[in-house]
DNA sequence: CGCTGCTTTGAAGCCCTTCAAACCAGGTGG
DNA sequence: CCACCTGGTTTGAAGGGCTTCAAAGCAGCG
């Protein structure tokens, strides 16, 4: 069930047995959501944390005049808000694009892996962490890149962390999202991002059409976007 | 020395004696550092972490064609690298904007708090993924206010974040960076930062000057910035 | 007193937005 | 079975916010 988390956590660390065993007793029953459904809005008190089995979930902010950032995008594997373990409550929503398979972890768990289990508390931590350097990576693009390195980089970055639990190949992946919702993550209007997207098409880099990505050429890709997966940290440590 | 982290602490959860105790028993001496000063870059292999005493620090990502973007900056009583302990290496540099105080905190330090303090260790958690959510925050201007609005909201952020330490009041604070730095921050050329400032001054906003922000008008900048200090979590909790 | 780093201002141009409308596929009901 | 509806995609035209390029102004300092 927690299978693709395990594959995360093990692709940057050594999980034993027994902490395998402490996060499958953790959690709870699974629960389906359906596509488009916002399950967790700002200031609620949270007393569980969500972890994804399957579909794609959006963490977002609500602008007063009806815009919408997207702050990180999750996939399998992904626990979609395991920061509001220490927040208590989140500043931002959380909901599924696509329908979705998900598992609560109930804070007093975590709480107690804390207190039995240090190791594995600093790697759920570090898995927090890997949230940040995910927004830093976003900060950047949104920040800095041209329309077309902004949405090159987010196939780039989608086709690393979906291959870490095996949906993805280097040729294509499913990211059955909208493009209204993949500008929403890129800070453009989604006219702009259909533009965009015809473009890297005609360049024959990559194709999103029918909820599919597909990658003509990954290389040519990850240079247009000067893609580079150490913000990912993928390399084993201890933690 | 550490007076103000524990007071940023205490701003969100109680930290008893004894906890306090392992916090001062991790620090190391005092190091002074001067301004425009890099001192952490990607991939260093780090062992211990950063804490603010006095001063401006920047982390930040170089693109290739020389560009910069600065993912938030840190004042006194912030550490500046307090995820590089799960992490072991950073995707970002570290450096000073201004003359800084800082100590040293080992990580072996801080994997016994995590083996012998569970609550602070959740403490430290919390206030890494405090810089998280400020990174969400900064991911909302880059990619959804306007250049105006995008200067008044860190404007907004650092009078909260630096009168938390006791830096700030309600008409002032320092902020020795130059316009240059500013628009590392906010996605803009330094050119229309000074543009920007211009207008928010003829506005009778806020002032920025001889690295001293003067708020003539909080609740404006803030009304025009649709600043909600909820991001920054001020609300005390038992973490 | 001239250098240096930073700020300020002007003019021109471009990337992306805005507004508007057409197109298209899939699902529903008469 | 087709007409209709709906959500999403695509395209065009015009405009604006921010960038780029260039240069002048200014304060602090050796």
């Amino acid at each position: 069930m927690i299978e693709k988390y395990l594959m995360k956590l093990r692709a940057r660390d050594e999980i034993s047995h027994e902490e395998e065993q402490a996060l499958r007793d953790a959690v709870g029953e699974v629960v389906h959501y359906p596509a488009d459904h916002t399950f967790i809005v700002p200031g609620q008190r949270l007393n569980f944390s969500t972890l994804l089995l399957e579909g794609i979930v959006a963490r977002y902010k609500d602008l007063s005049d009806g815009q919408r950032q997207i702050t990180e995008l999750h996939v399998a594997g992904d626990f979609a808000d395991l920061h509001s373990f220490t927040l208590k409550h989140l500043d931002h929503s959380v909901m599924t694009l696509t329908p979705t398979k998900i598992v609560q972890v109930p804070h007093e768990k975590l709480k107690g892996i804390t207190e039995r289990h240090p190791h594995l508390a600093r790697v759920l931590w570090f898995s927090t962490n890997l949230d940040a350097a995910i927004h830093r990576e976003w900060e950047v693009s949104l920040g800095r890149r041209n329309a077309i390195q902004r949405t090159a980089h987010i196939f780039c970055e989608l086709q690393v962390r979906l291959g870490i639990v095996g949906l993805a190949s280097e040729q294509e992946y499913a990211l059955p999202i909208t493009q209204v919702e993949l500008a929403e993550c890129l800070g453009l209007t989604s006219v702009h991002v259909n533009r965009v997207l015809k473009d890297l098409r005609e360049r024959g880099l990559v194709e999103f059409r029918g909820g599919r990505v597909t990658i003509a050429d990954l290389a040519g890709l990850r240079r247009l976007a000067e893609f580079d997966p150490a913000y990912l940290y993928l390399d084993r440590q201890s933690r």
